[in-house]
DNA sequence: AATGAATGAGCTTTCATTCAT
DNA sequence: GATGAATGAAAGCTCATTCAT
């Protein structure tokens, strides 16, 4: 079934022009014509496979989104106890250009997923597959003894949110925020896990 | 004599209108005839007290910004050492509709501060006085010995970051973060200044 | 009656306002805006001295054509038969800044009158009063015997095509048409008055 | 495969819509949503065709001159010597219906050409082509002996001037200046070449 | 007399989308 | 499958004008 093939990779090429587009000019920038012009091709090629302007950038948020988990899977899978931990916490920072990139694009979201509950069920998705991995590398590391006992999911929740912020802080200040620096924020965040632990679990 | 109207005033009201505006369909539904419409007034009102499109969003966020310093400078000013630095912390996660609406307001333009360097540049002044203030907290804090000796720059980063990454998550999904979930996480944090710092000073 | 003068004071100022603004960008950059602006005055007085736009840009047109008339009337009074016709011609040219500016507002409501009648008719008075004048000057240049017998009223006809033509196309083109060349040319028409007549009268 | 459409006629349509605007309501109305309609069609079509306003009023008066100049080299053609020169200079006249139109939009433009270099440039080249080709057929006529020795040059910008003020005089005030007037006009001057010649050549 | 406030209409331009081929 | 043609809607913005003071 070739046609098939082509039709998929037709439209990963245009995700990959719309990519490219909200790179240079962002997200609010992103019109059909600048994407098609982009892939060189027509505008009415983008909603022959797309059916729609909400539907091409879906996929560029969803297909952003595979890549970042699949190279995450594959750092952690070559690691065990704290070290996973911590490499699954480095990978999702914008060390290199091409996660730079990535989160770009993941925070141009957000104002749309705050405002769209659509939108907003479309990233707890992701959100939440993020969150239960670090709580399954966590309760790991209890397990090996390399961390003391704690309440996984709001120590996941903490991971989560400095990941974040220091993902969108460096994104907008790199000079303050060197990736230097933002591993040694993470490595001493991953140092205090379990100490002066929450009062109280949930 | 014409008509004596405070300009100031009128140009207040422009700017909370657009600010309902937001709240209700989002940075990119802003629009001139929009904001208008909401103030009650014709479009070309928006015009006659900003100079541009531009101009009252800029006003938008500035003043959400000043809001929020000033209530925090408010709001530390009563307390002293860890107990300032925790007020200054909290009162900065969006745990009630107010600051809910502010932070809403601030990642709307995130995206743009990201792609546009102007933006970037009027972001970063705010974004200093935040992290200058949490830093001056936090050296109190150590001077009083209520927190260990600590790297408070990149402590103040840290704390940052956090307070940034749990507002967005929140704001994305306020059932996985409630508030007293935030807050916990928040005085965990606190909690643990200082233990198990970074390996070297910057 | 000092308030009278006052009034006509206070419009000389906004058309003389008017008559920069056109200078610099043209009849239709001319906005009221851009008068009131030019005069340090509100956009309301404009309106408050001339009722309309029309009304102040007609007066722009009639004042320069009055100060034309005035300027050649005076010229012309120091000489008799040919030289005060030449004279004549010669004043209404664009040999000098004040007259080139003159001219420039005249060819910009040139297209005007072609189109909207009540323009025309504007125009025509001033037109007829011109070629009034010549036609008498040319009579007096005839008894004098400085000029052969010839159809006046053709030659009139003549000489306003040429000088019209002579000064848009000198307007455009300065450097093909120098002053000294427009005179010239306007010598040599004078030289030809009356030799090879036109076949019929009229 | 695409509906097939010719390009350049579709652009031709509306031009020539552009142009019957013109016509109707003068330079200044003629607005996009004008033209459009005239050419029963969206005002996004105009964008479609042509990058901007700009473009399609240039398309207007460059068909315009194209059209001008290809009748006249037509006409001209078909005669040598003295004739060809007069059949030249009444072909510029506005003595019917196409001329006095095509000499509308000529003249509409004058304006912006004053004030526009970019303008002013455009005119110049077409004004350059009509005054060498006058040039041209003089210097046939001296050859001839149709026309006594003279300064040709100097004889070209005379009559061009007098083609452009009698046909501007002619537009504004058709019942001052007949067809008939303007042929004889022309005719007396076309007589008068060479005699009593400018003092000094250039 | 003078003016800032305010407006409605209209401008050019851009957009996502549909259609016929 | 692919595409140019075409469009309606809406965008930001400017304009001349009116009004109340």
């Amino acid at each position: 079934m070739p046609k098939i093939i082509d039709h998929e990779a037709r439209r990963a090429d245009l995700v990959q022009a719309a990519w490219r587009v909200i790179e240079r000019v962002g997200l609010e920038g992103a019109t059909i014509r600048a994407i098609a012009g982009e892939a060189g091709a027509s505008t009415a090629i983008v909603t022959h496979y797309f059916a729609d302007k909400r539907e091409i950038l879906r996929a560029v948020l969803s297909t952003s989104q595979a890549r970042i988990e699949e190279r995450r899977r594959a750092a952690v899978s070559r690691h065990a106890g704290i070290e996973a931990l911590e490499v699954a916490l480095l990978d999702s920072l914008p060390l290199d250009e091409e996660r730079r990139l990535e989160l770009l694009i993941e925070v141009s979201f957000w104002a749309r997923a705050i405002a769209d509950p659509e939108s907003a069920a479309e990233h707890l998705k992701s959100h939440d597959a993020w969150r239960r991995a670090l709580v399954r590398l966590l309760k790991d590391c209890v397990a090996r003894g390399e961390v003391p006992p704690c309440n996984v999911n709001e120590e996941a929740d903490m991971l989560v949110a400095l990941v974040d912020g220091l993902g969108v802080d460096a994104l907008m200040h790199p000079d303050r925020l060197s990736s230097a620096r933002q591993v040694r924020l993470v490595r001493a965040a991953l140092r205090r896990i379990g100490r002066d632990a929450p009062d109280d679990a949930t």
